[in-house]
DNA sequence: GCAAATTAATGATTTATTCAAG
DNA sequence: CTTGAATAAATCATTAATTTGC
């Protein structure tokens, strides 16, 4: 029997000590090409798919944000031992660290995160650096996109031979994806009918 | 001075028409290989990438359910004007029409959303494709991968030439990824340190 | 010591929200 | 207002730690 291949990417100790040295470092939300260039990086200490690298990223800083908010709901909960509630609400109430995020975050500001961002180790760097990188942060990965909570590359999408007209083709050949299924890249991108 | 081409996708109404066959057709998360192929068919009619369709199914899926979520507190709403409430809660209430799905869906059985998944139109294909289909529904693309909210294609990570020990000069690339930027596509999956 | 049983971490997916173009 | 795009939160699922009884 075969050794059953593990199903999951398992960090190797390197691959995780230079991931968690980038986030300090202000990495929160890797483009494609910083995520390609770190896969590509972290490919020399074991196996690892960008994939690999956009969820730990993905799944940090949830993780961070989850773990300060926890430590602000308890902050809260000892100042309410501290100073009992008063007899009735007053607005000094909604200036305070202001409840569970979840429930907050629809009354923030503009910048999904503009809190969240840039609060760790900015300062490490020198300002060059830092500025690329904040130039880096709002740009988006226009080659690379998602799929199926998966994603996928921005090939020039190559034309089908036969595709019929009804969708009925479509359906089948959707249902057996195995099937006619060819790679080459022609950069036949002669439809602009938008 | 260019046109500033659109910055976002905009199906033509052959493309939507046909994504909207398929939905009906029971198609709600495609994965990579039907997302691809979707694309490929599709780009007959108009420009178009794999992640405006994932992101057609994705925002139609959530809309859908919006919307019967709300059809359903209507109901629910109407009933309690017709029939005024009991002066306390009787186990009843918890059999009728289940309050929002965002509470509700935390009791639901197992399948994520074994309730939401064929409620549209399987009936009308061949059991031999739906099979086929439900087939599909359980497998994940394994050889894409997602990046920043967008995703990218799982080609064998390529070990950059001059990777440092120290993760300095990885900052330095991640922070300028213009340059060093290179696309062969050498096998060279070497390490399983896993 | 050492497995089976529990629990904690964390990789991977899906769903809910939000932003913003048109 | 509708809807494409993007991100955050919630959830699932597998692996690692840890505990427990022997």
């Amino acid at each position: 029997m075969a050794p059953a291949a593990s199903t999951r990417w398992c960090p190797t100790p390197e691959q995780l000590m230079i991931l968690e040295e980038l986030y300090r470092g202000g990495i929160r939300t890797p483009n494609s090409f910083q995520i390609q260039k770190i896969t590509n990086n972290l490919s020399l200490y074991g196996k690892i798919e960008g994939k690999n690298v956009f969820y730990w990223f993905q799944n940090h800083k949830a993780r961070d944000r989850q773990k300060l908010r926890r430590k602000l709901l308890i902050q809260q909960q000892q100042q309410q031992i501290e100073s009992p509630p008063p007899s009735f609400v007053t607005a000094a109430d909604f200036q305070q660290l202001p409840v569970v995020y979840s429930q907050a975050h629809s009354f923030l500001p503009q910048g999904r995160e503009s809190s969240m961002m840039g609060c760790h180790g900015w300062k490490t760097m020198d300002s060059s650096s830092r500025a690329e990188m904040e130039n880096q942060d709002t740009m988006y990965g226009q080659d690379w996109m998602m799929i199926n909570g998966t994603p996928c590359c921005n090939r020039p999408p190559k034309t089908l031979q036969l595709f019929p007209i009804t969708t009925k083709a479509l359906k089948d050949e959707c249902a057996t994806p195995y099937h006619h299924f060819s790679c080459s890249t022609s950069t036949s991108t002669s439809n602009t009918t938008n």
